[in-house]
DNA sequence: ACACTTCTATACCGAACGGTATAGAATCGC
DNA sequence: GCGATTCTATACCGTTCGGTATAGAAGTGT
């Protein structure tokens, strides 16, 4: 019955993103869960080591999605419009697992459980600023400055969705996805 | 000799914004401010008042300091550099505070103690969101959105200050500064 | 039927958690 | 000097923390 790990993750996930890592104890976890420590223990060997677990296996649907968004086409509107929708759509599926990113992501540094979340974002940031390398190509005013749009287009991205996971905006609108690249390629007069 | 109060909130602050707010015991607190608990159970009551006082008092030269710079005078770049320059300034003089309130503002929201950074952040925002509206009689086609203004500069800002706490870049640079405000103000391709 | 590996529960460990009852200093108005 | 208030330390409360020793199920190959 190895679904029994499966619901561990389930219950360790919204935990953890409801409260935070540290005021989630190994007991509630299991207790959520129908189960005992032991199996818990037996599965993930510590509370970080679930926590790692965790992120790395959640994580990787969003991670192979901003991959595929950030192939750069030849359009940077277009590009762009992509990888904000696919962190959109991933967050919308996802609401718990975005969160438990977001909040892992501008916690305190010096938890050795949070490497595994700076590891995803790493990931996702060299993606990014590839593809804005390749536009430069293109765009020669473009050319050296990838890394800060890479920096600011997540920063713009993780703006929105934070704020759609406090309720300020809804994250299922074309008009706000379009507005929303429009002002990041255009400014805000437009 | 009530500056024990403020050893107090000093030590705080520096665990809370190092290792987190449910990671810190109130015993870690009063051990490395040489006190004993009652001490700061007389002064606060309880960890969530110590942390709420802390917030409330330290935030206040943000507020301050964004309460000036927000002051619309005619010109919507000139005030929005003013802005991010504020809060720049204050992140280098206080980079453990701000860092405590990027974490506790993109911290999961059931936990009570994180009432008090969701009012500084609300506060500063609505001064931000009024600048914007006023800016919009100047400039019509602004008009409707200064939320989204409001919101897209808050979040550019505080994308910023989270990487330079992270080491990505240098804030204490004016042409930083300067590059930031243009791509706000007119996108990427310029 | 049997050894063997995988999985799970009972019961427990020492340490740390937030918080407090009590009493002794220190400071103040007078 | 003296009563009253403010402040601080010793010692302790019950609870929860992350983690584990032990042993019993449950399934598997032979």
């Amino acid at each position: 019955m190895s679904d029994n790990r499966a619901h561990i993750l389930d219950q360790a996930l919204r935990l953890f993103a409801e409260k935070g890592y540290d005021a989630v104890g190994v007991q509630q976890v299991v207790e959520a869960a129908g189960l005992t420590k032991p199996t818990l223990y037996h599965y993930f060997g510590s509370k970080q080591g679930l926590f790692e677990a965790l992120i790395e296996e959640r994580s990787q649907p969003l991670h192979e999605a901003v991959r595929q968004a950030a192939e750069y086409s030849g359009d940077v509107t277009l590009t762009i419009t992509r990888l904000a929708r696919a962190c959109f759509s991933f967050a919308l599926a996802e609401p718990l697992f975005y969160r438990l990113l977001l909040s892992t992501w501008f916690a305190p540094p010096s938890s050795e459980y949070s490497a595994a979340v700076r590891r995803v974002q790493e990931r996702q940031y060299r993606l990014i600023a590839a593809m804005f390398e390749q536009a430069a190509h293109d765009h020669g005013n473009m050319r050296g400055r990838h890394r800060r749009y890479a920096v600011s287009l997540r920063g713009m991205i993780d703006t929105y969705i934070a704020l759609w996971l406090q309720g300020h905006l809804a994250l299922d609108d074309e008009t706000l996805l379009h507005e929303a690249v429009h002002q990041f390629m255009h400014g805000i007069f437009s």
